[in-house]
RNA sequence: GCACAGGUGGGUGAGUGGUUAAAGCCGGCAGACUGUAAAUCUGCUCCUCCUUGCGAGGUACGAAGGUUCGAAUCCUUCCCUGUGCA
């Protein structure tokens, strides 16, 4: 057993359902905040789990690179290395053979990446990246694939689909070998003595995770899922193709790559709904790398289930914050002397704390604060903009923006 | 008082006769950010005007004079700062 989908309302195309993976269940629709070297950036796993966090993504070339599998393979996995107990999945890297364009060669073969750390080669294929992919042990785990860019022309965007549905294959094939190799079982075993409160964390009736509890694997029967990934750039053809040929590859849910590459924002959503309709209704939908807060709303009206994007986080170091009236860039002056909430609507603890004028402070002066309370902001803004779009589609209503316009 | 070394745009600091309204950095003001090489990147930052342009004027490198076709750059005097000696 990996992974159970159970749909429990839909609204047209939308539905709201759990996903129920080895870590723990996952409401969706769900935004996934993005923790590439196996942390949120400026985030606490504890705050996390205070936003309501179900699950977290990470990265398989940037932990393979630092610091490297084997060291959180040895760690017990991603889950009890990075203090996690919920739910993980891990991009194969097929996004960082789109963007690290300068250090990389694409082969049938697979990807030799020129590291952006020291320089170093290294090789991902399919089979590597799902070998990887088992030892970090996410829950959820995804086929390597090429994301095709963005323009691309007709014939390099079917070379490119044709690509990624032989890496498909050859991803499963090695998959369903080697699933058995997780490493939640392995570390902490009845015979391996942990370290009882040696590394507790303080205040426990506060930290609802400790380091005990964090070792105690999942049952050694359950394994990782596999999900396949459709390309076919900007073509509807093509994307029904992929759709149709990756289903028939089999796989337990299925997830939209190849957009968000810097095509108009119609055009992804024309892609986007092309393709949904040809995905299974009863498997998870992933749509990958989307979006700003109206967009996922827009997504999950489609029927997508799953989401990601470092927008949230990365915007808020940067000083952009979401809210219910919209964007607001903080480091702007005439926030200087705003005595007011960031988001009134917003009760989450940055919002109830803190003022415009002191966020904007905060930046001004490159503190850290600003990027960590920046950071809960938005990711509490997105998360609360999937609850409401969970109740709205249990509702049987159509999900707006939480501005009501 | 004497001797050196200096005084450049909001700050620092280049430039030592001619595409110099004056590099770079910082600061300031905007903008971007979508499966994270991102606490990053881009633009603007003397004044006025317009057809917003490798646009037109004006003012500007401590002060005042001078040399020169031309000065932040050379000369004179003065003012100020730092260091050393009295």
């Amino acid at each position: 057993m990996s992974i159970q989908f159970q749909i429990e309302a839909a609204s047209g195309p939308a539905r709201a359902g759990k996903l129920i993976t080895p870590h723990g269940t996952v409401q969706t629709p769900v935004f996934m905040p993005v923790g590439t070297l196996a942390s949120v950036k400026g985030i606490s796993q504890d705050i996390l789990e205070e936003l309501g966090v179900e699950i977290l993504l990470g990265n398989t070339y940037h932990l393979y690179l630092r610091p490297g599998v084997d060291q959180v393979r040895q760690l017990g996995g991603l889950h009890s290395f990075m203090a996690w107990p919920r739910a993980i999945l891990t991009d194969s890297g097929g996004f960082q053979v789109f963007s690290l364009n300068d250090l990389r060669t694409v082969t049938e073969e697979g990807v030799k990446f020129r590291s952006h750390l020291d320089g170093s080669s290294h090789f991902l294929s399919p089979e590597s990246a799902m070998e990887t992919q088992i030892g970090l042990g996410a829950d959820i785990i995804m086929a390597f694939d090429e994301c095709t860019e963005y323009p691309a022309d007709d014939g390099r965007m079917r070379k490119s689909m044709e690509l990624t549905l032989r890496w498909a294959e050859r991803s499963k094939e090695y998959f369903e070998e080697h699933k058995r190799e997780v490493p939640w079982g392995n570390h902490v075993g009845p015979d391996v003595p942990v370290s009882a409160g040696e590394r507790q964390v303080a205040s426990p009736g506060q930290v609802r995770t400790s380091f005990d509890e964090l070792r105690t694997g999942s049952a050694p029967t359950q394994t990782q899922a596999l999900f396949g990934i459709v390309q076919g750039g900007m073509d509807p053809a093509l994307r029904k193709e992929s759709a149709e040929r990756t289903i028939g590859i089999g796989f337990p849910g299925y997830a939209i790559g190849g957009l968000s590459v810097g095509e108009p924002r119609k055009l992804t959503r024309e892609i986007v709904e092309a393709t949904v309709q040809h995905l299974p209704g009863d498997t998870p939908r992933y749509l990958m790398g989307v979006g700003t807060p109206e967009e996922i709303i827009e997504y999950a009206n489609l029927g997508i289930d799953m989401m990601d994007c470092v927008l949230p986080t990365r915007a808020a170091r940067h000083g952009l914050l979401f809210t219910s009236q919209g964007k607001i860039s903080i480091k702007q002056a005439r926030y200087a002397g705003d005595d007011g909430p960031l988001d009134p609507a917003c009760s989450c603890r940055v919002c109830r704390r803190y003022s415009r004028a002191y966020l904007r402070h905060l930046y001004a002066s490159n503190e850290i604060l600003a990027q960590v309370l920046n950071t809960i902001h938005n990711l509490s803004f997105y998360l609360d903009t999937m609850r409401a779009v969970r109740h709205s589609i249990a509702l049987g209503k159509k999900a707006c923006f939480l501005s009501g316009e």
